[in-house]
RNA sequence: GCUCCCGUGGUGAAAUGGAUAUCACACCAGGCUUCGAACCUGUUGUUGGGGGUUCGAGUCCCUCCGGGAGCACCA
């Protein structure tokens, strides 16, 4: 065991992280797991497949309005073979009579027939029911399944950086990554959270800075301040364009921080000397000494306060939080092993000329322009010195450069071998917003050529969400703006759904003043999230820069509709007063079923494998939009059929319909993130 | 310039290659003495252009047009 203390920490941080596995392990086989065959549409599946003696068919739930059925079949495999013409006139009337052969008026289905290319069927009330009953029984468990039981998925998401604020992607990538994560759970994954802090790369910067303009504030706006004064400085003394349209005031400033200077070249003489001190406080903080480590710790500290004060308001709880200081030993030690095994290749003159003599090929064919390719040589020439991993179609990701540091790719790299190697993970998932698609395509290239997943016995994953974009401009919002956003979003968003409670009356709504505030920031998340998810998560959102309007976006979004429709929901079961199982007793006959309530059975049978889709398609937006239409499926029927009279239960049956909806909402509401109070 | 992503009513979105393209918002017209009107009912209005593959295309392929992002020895 070192004495240099980052080794210790990490050391520690190891075993927490040992222990933290086991726990999320012991805590996801104490749920259990329910069992994907006992739903209601994998049996009727089952029914379909016995009967006719193929796999491969697809059933669709359909509306008896419009085609006079319920479920339609296709057989793709067999519609494809076969040709449409042939499907329909020879192999579609053999389906049809088989399946007729079930049909009977006291059976589960009443009817079968024909039409174009699908089997339509015709279920008997009574068996879309035991639908509805299914739902009732299973209760918080609907939905679950166990097909991926005994894998595990790491997910990767929030990834904030130390020294700067939260912006708006941050907030989609924890919303986004989070929501996933509750919907692998549900399909049985064994789900490991982890949130990755850029804790590294920059430091020397900023431990320098803090010691020259540093005023002991103790907090991450401090931090943030001394990083902009950094970038300021790199970008004045990167162009002598940019230098020559200083303001004499901001000159002055600047010269308080680096100290005086008169000229360009004085100005860059200046930084130039921040710079290597800065780097000399990094290799102090590698090697751990004292005074740099003890710096480093608290303003990591800092910045995770403030982060938790968004994870607190937004009810996030990682696992795991891993800063990339954890990966920066392995991350050297990685660079040094392969490049005696040759995976990982110093850049040498000879390599360059090779790789120069391939660009002009593409210049003699007309592929590049003269000026790209002399830009292009130029880039090969300056990466002479530094190390590789090479990659297909003459692209290298730059692991070391050529002063000998390492960058944040191997330290990537490092993580990504870490945490297969801890978690064996089926999945290894990073959700982040979309600008980092090609460096991600890379990377995994990289860890496929270093073999870092064991023969592609991980699928690597790097799902992208498009930004928040500005309403007016529609441009990416600047991090700045961002970081106001994170700041108020959620207050402001809270105090919007309190005023609209203060302005309710009735029995119903004598809550304490804090039942309200609760109330209302369980409605400010739960919209803040829906909005995010309830589109394709690749799309840009548009926040408007008035905060006011941008709340009304997020209430609009759905969540809060959803919630209410639930709120409703839950309000008649207390006033009917009675378990809905018990209700029933006694209903026996269900022809009278209405459209509605047909069409509401059907709904309520596809949560699981919406969920499921979900999980396979990685997108939440199916779960979401799912949800939107039972709710307005069921808030239809609330109008048309009225569940109590006088107090008392003329149809027992719709009352377990409202029971059954409820908790599809509740169930599904509990995945999208979003709590539903019980009072709205 | 090169690479990637996206074009569906006025707006934001949905739609395993399949039936009459769905939903919300906005607009307009109705509906609370009625299980909770943060709701419901109704009206208007849509697959960027052009080719192709297919029995069948919003979906796949080509091309053009439009919007966004990435192209650091930064993270």
């Amino acid at each position: 065991m070192s004495d240099n203390l980052l080794d210790k920490l990490n050391s520690r941080i190891q075993e927490d992280i040992l222990n933290k596995k086991r726990s999320v392990e012991e805590a996801r086989e104490a749920t259990g797991y329910t069992s994907h065959e006992e739903y209601f549409y994998n049996k009727l599946q089952d029914k379909i497949v016995k009967a006719l003696c193929i796999e491969d068919i697809n059933l669709e739930f359909i509306d008896r309005k419009m085609f006079g059925a319920d479920v339609a079949i296709k057989i793709p495999g067999l519609l494809k073979e076969k040709g449409a013409g042939v499907y329909i006139k020879e192999v579609v009337p053999v389906l049809v009579a088989n399946l007729q052969k079930l049909a009977s008026p006291d059976g589960d289905f009443a009817n079968v027939e024909h039409k174009g290319i699908y089997v339509n069927i015709l279920l008997n009330n009574k068996y879309l029911f035991e639908n509805i009953w299914q739902v009732v029984k299973m209760g918080t468990n609907f939905g679950q399944s166990d097909l991926f039981k005994k894998r595990s998925v790491v997910v990767d998401y929030s990834s904030p950086n130390v020294a700067k604020h939260l912006h708006a992607g941050h907030i989609r990538s924890t919303i986004i990554g989070e929501v996933l994560c509750n919907i692998y759970e549900a399909v049985g994954y064994t789900v490991h959270r982890l949130n990755y802090i850029n804790d590294w790369g920059g430091m020397g910067y900023l431990i320098e800075g803090y010691e020259r303009w540093g005023q002991a504030k103790s907090n991450n706006d401090e931090l943030y301040n001394i990083y902009q004064i950094y970038r300021r400085g790199e970008k004045l003394a990167g162009s002598e364009a940019d230098f020559n349209l200083l303001t004499p005031e901001v000159a002055d400033e600047l010269a308080s921080y680096y100290g005086i200077f008169s000229s360009f070249s004085e100005f860059k003489e200046r930084f130039e000397d921040f710079k290597n001190s800065a780097n000399s406080r990094f290799k102090n903080l590698e090697a751990g000494a004292e005074m740099e480590f003890a710096l480093w710790s608290k303003m990591r500290e800092w910045s995770l306060e403030e982060f938790d004060k968004f994870y607190g308001a937004m009810g996030i709880k990682h696992d795991y939080t891993v800063g990339e200081s954890f990966y920066a030993k392995r991350a050297k030690d990685l660079v040094e092993d392969r490049l005696s095994t040759g995976e990982v290749v110093l850049f040498t003159d000879s390599l360059a000329e090779s790789e120069i003599n391939h660009l002009k090929g593409l210049l003699e064919v007309g592929e590049l322009t003269e000026a790209r390719f002399k830009q292009l040589c130029d880039e090969v020439r300056d990466d002479i010195g530094a190390c590789f991993v090479i990659l297909d179609n003459h692209k290298r990701l730059l692991v070391k450069k050529s002063n000998g540091a390492t960058l944040y790719a191997v330290r990537d790299l490092a993580g990504i071998e870490h945490r297969i190697d801890t978690f064996r993970p089926a999945r290894l998932i990073y959700e982040t917003a979309e600008e980092q698609i090609e460096y991600f395509k890379e990377l995994f290239e990289a860890t496929h050529v270093l073999n870092l997943d064991h023969n592609r016995e991980v699928t690597l994953t790097h799902l992208a969400h498009g930004f928040y974009v500005d309403t007016e401009t529609g441009k990416k919002l600047a991090s700045r703006e961002g970081a106001e956003s994170v700041g108020n979003l959620i207050t402001e968003s809270t105090k919007y759904f309190r005023v609209k409670y203060d302005k309710r009356e009735g029995d119903l709504y004598h809550l304490s003043s804090e039942e309200k505030d609760a109330n209302s920031a369980k409605l400010a998340v739960g919209s803040i999230t829906f909005n995010d998810i309830k589109q394709d998560k690749r799309f840009a959102i548009s926040l408007d820069r008035d905060t006011q309007k941008s709340i009304k976006n997020f209430e609009e979004s759905g969540g809060a509709y959803i919630m209410y429709s639930l709120a409703r929901a839950r309000s008649i079961m207390r006033k009917a007063g009675v378990n809905p199982a018990e209700a029933i007793v006694g209903v026996e006959d269900f022809k009278d079923m209405t459209e509605d309530e047909i069409a509401i059975s059907k709904r309520l049978g596809q949560l699981p494998n919406v969920i499921l889709r979900s999980a396979v398609e990685d997108n939440p937006a199916t779960l979401a939009n799912y949800l939107l239409t039972l709710a307005n499926d069921y808030n239809g029927y609330y109008e048309r059929s009225k569940v109590l009279e006088d107090g008392k239960l003329p149809y027992p049956h719709r009352l377990l319909i409202t029971s059954a909806v409820a908790q599809v909402l509740a169930n599904g509401l509990k995945i999208c993130h979003a709590e539903a109070p019980e009072v709205i």
